[in-house]
DNA sequence: TGTACATCAGTGAACGCGCGTTCACTGATGTAC
DNA sequence: TGTACATCAGTGAACGCGCGTTCACTGATGTAC
């Protein structure tokens, strides 16, 4: 095995890995728009026609890296599962409010995800498994408050949908100053987020 | 007063309109990435400099379609708030629906209005009232369950909120064909919605 | 009513830009004998 | 252990593309007298 570290020839090593990291930080300091192959191909240190040994085009790059930002937020909601067991209906509520905060975070990467850079992300397999892996710790969720008594049995993906929808729909609008969302700064958005995934818990009825 | 219609000469009349009616025709017909000042000013007949007169910039008129956009929509709303006046609890739903089959039927249009295209709507004071004035009728409808006794009064705006955001949820997901909502037909969609804008109603709790 | 002229709303050629992608190439690596 | 050679993973020049935008211009319109 050649080391990754310090290699420093003409053969990279790891370059799908270094490409995909650096498209990530050009996500983080420039933003989507900034985002090109031939930008990703330079921070990483190599020619612009490089990508092409590992990528046939930009959006498989970009599903690469959609593939990345899923597995990025799956571990957060993991961590979080492991930090509430205990207290399924404040895991319910955090797991929303993180989703959220990841967005906020990581507003261009978010976008990749789910913008449509991509044409279909059915076009790419190991995409798909990891967006089913990531809603698959939402059901199991849900599950953990059906246990607690806190929701009813049963229905339990229909449950997931519906909370993965309303985090959703906060992050987006949140993360695009939006509507009703202008000008809101990250400890309001903490807040807000509290609220509406309450409101979806509790009902709008009387 | 020159005939708009039939007016052939070397001033157009009313080019604006022009160039609003030819970016939706693009964004309907060849999708969001096809949309550019070149193609909006050839399809409205005018050389590609033209609209310059008209548009300080591309993102200006991005402005304006999404202005056009959110119009579009609040008048389905206001229509929908007509027709189901002595029915709140069904407007309350159907109006969710609405939002996403208006998001559906107009797919890049809705890219238009929530993408980040435009920088900052904040920019732009005639869209910010436009944004502003289609939330209200989300805020009378919800204030019509409230008359009712179906919704707690109080709340309003909050309430308002949650309802917009799970219905924007479910657009975004739902027009991206993403995550739980890969290959859902115009029907399903409808179901989906209903049920998903009912949990909000009732609420997830045992 | 007719004329001079300012203003308004177009034209079309030109600019530079960064991009995705291709191609013939070359240097490094791994393997068979 | 040494050598020949196939294969792999890079290079860098080049292509064409459509785009936003600018600029000097010109034709049409509206207005003052």
């Amino acid at each position: 095995m050649k080391n990754l570290q310090e290699k420093n020839s003409y053969h990279h090593g790891d370059l799908k890995r270094a490409l995909l990291d650096a498209s990530i930080k050009i996500l983080k300091e420039e933003g989507y728009k900034a985002l090109s192959l031939r930008k990703a191909a330079t921070l990483a240190g190599v020619s612009q026609s490089a990508p092409y040994r590992h990528y046939p085009d930009l959006e498989s790059l970009y599903a690469d890296i959609a593939e990345e930002g899923f597995k990025i937020l799956a571990e957060r909601q993991k961590r979080l599962r492991g930090k509430y067991k205990k207290r399924p209906l404040l895991l319910f509520r955090e797991s929303g409010v993180s989703y959220v905060e990841f967005a906020l975070e990581n507003p261009d990467l978010f976008r990749i995800m789910y913008g449509n850079q991509i044409e279909s992300h059915l076009k790419y397999d190991s995409l798909i498994k990891t967006e089913d892996e990531t809603f698959q710790i939402i059901v199991e969720i849900i599950k953990d408050c059906q246990k607690a008594g806190l929701i009813p049995e049963g229905n339990t993906e229909k449950a997931a949908t519906s909370a993965w929808t309303m985090a959703h729909g906060v992050a987006v609008l949140l993360s695009g100053q939006q509507m009703m969302f202008r000008n809101i700064d990250i400890k309001q958005a903490r807040k807000i987020t509290k609220d509406l995934i309450q409101f979806l818990y509790t009902g709008l009825k009387v």
